[in-house]
DNA sequence: TGATCCATGTCAGCAAGCTGTCATGTCGGC
DNA sequence: GCCGACATGACAGCTTGCTGACATGGATCA
């Protein structure tokens, strides 16, 4: 992993790049504050470790300016010990931890491990077929990029057959899922659901397989 | 939000309880480890406050198993001052953060800010959506700049879907966090709290997936 | 103490639209 | 062509969520 070290102590800096070097990171340093901006804007890094005074640029203005643009990249700020106003700046322009010094170096380590692993913990909920495309966080479903409103049934049953892509799911399994129940209706309900959902987003998206249940395949017809 | 605070010298659990409720949070005491594993197991926190020395089970142990159970709800941990191998355990067991003892109120909340806003992917104390603005540090809420008051229910509320903006929150969960209470009102209070809301700061901040819950969206309508 | 304000809960009525049913039409395989 | 499986349109009943009006109860202040 790449990390950016931006400290101006020249001591600190090469105590600190060796002791993140022996634990298998790539680390650059930057002694300045401009020059830190600059490259936390241009180039990708895992993580930044800042610390806050700075010649050039002020940390906390180059984090601020960072986020400003949308960069996210996990930061930890340096801050001097007891200073807790400090922190709390740093926190609200937008850092991910602080580590007040003077500091060991393993738990420099351990700060630097949480901060990264919380950074890369999200998966997309996002699902696609064809032109239709559906975000379980926003129970959001577009066709073309056009919003569609769906009933509750109606988003449970493309949101399992969606999920269930390329696969042949029977019409029991879909009582199931979208019902709750296994017990099997006597009438027509789940059909009379295909057809509305199909009316809403186009007849190609879900496939019949007579006797057997309903696709969406992987490759639209 | 909801916050769960475990800590068993009661005057420490009852200032600080005063504190965060001061600040908008629900807030929930629990003094002995094995039950704060219980709830924080099986109840719904935003965030969890945690001593570590605790009579019942070990705080550091109860973070273990919530971890190893797949719990993700964000944890600080309190730590005595300057026992930093304390902390690495504790960031190593999966703490979000640590908050050496004593600490300033203000720290405290500074530092609940940054975790939760983390573990929600936020970047800032601010949080927008089109023309409104919330500011959690200063519990203010701006509607074209222009300052609006809400009342406490009414803050939770939006703080609470704000802070989820992108994610459809379902009325059980708005319930926890607004009310505190998991129980299901019998009453449509929650559908009023929103419509005053919506009266308050326009129509399209809120919107309604019937069945599901409400949500405010990434990009306004 | 009484007057008043405000936050909050309750309720009833309304509109939208969800959902199951049924009658009837269509399709595919044998 | 026959049969069963599936599709479709219409409709009635019901749920859901929204809204305005009102009740309650705590806080504040004269």
């Amino acid at each position: 992993m790449r990390v950016l070290l931006v400290e101006d102590d020249r001591r600190i800096a090469s105590d600190v790049s060796r002791g993140l070097r022996a634990s298998g990171y790539v680390v650059e340093v930057s002694s300045d504050g401009e020059d830190a901006w600059f490259r936390g804007d241009t180039e990708d890094y895992g993580v930044v470790i800042l610390d806050l005074g700075l010649p050039g640029m002020d940390g906390l203005a180059v984090l601020k300016r960072w986020r400003a643009n949308g960069r996210t990249t996990p930061v930890l700020i340096l801050t001097a010990r007891g200073s807790w106003a400090e922190r709390v700046d740093g926190i609200d322009a937008g850092a991910d931890d602080y580590l007040p010094k003077p500091f060991q170096m393993e738990e420099l380590l351990a700060r630097l491990r949480s901060v990264v692993r919380r950074s890369s913990g999200h998966a997309s909920s996002v699902m696609t077929a064809g032109d239709i495309r559906l975000d379980e966080r926003q129970m959001k479903v577009t066709l073309r990029g056009a919003h569609v409103t769906l009933s509750p049934l109606e988003y449970r049953l493309v949101a399992h057959l969606l999920r269930n892509k390329g696969r042949v799911v029977s019409q029991q399994e879909l009582d199931e899922n979208v019902y709750g129940q296994p017990e099997e209706h006597d009438s027509n309900v789940l059909e009379v659901l295909v057809g509305r959902v199909r009316k809403k987003l186009g007849p190609d998206l879900i496939e019949t397989r007579r006797g057997f249940g309903y696709l969406v395949p992987e490759m639209p017809a």
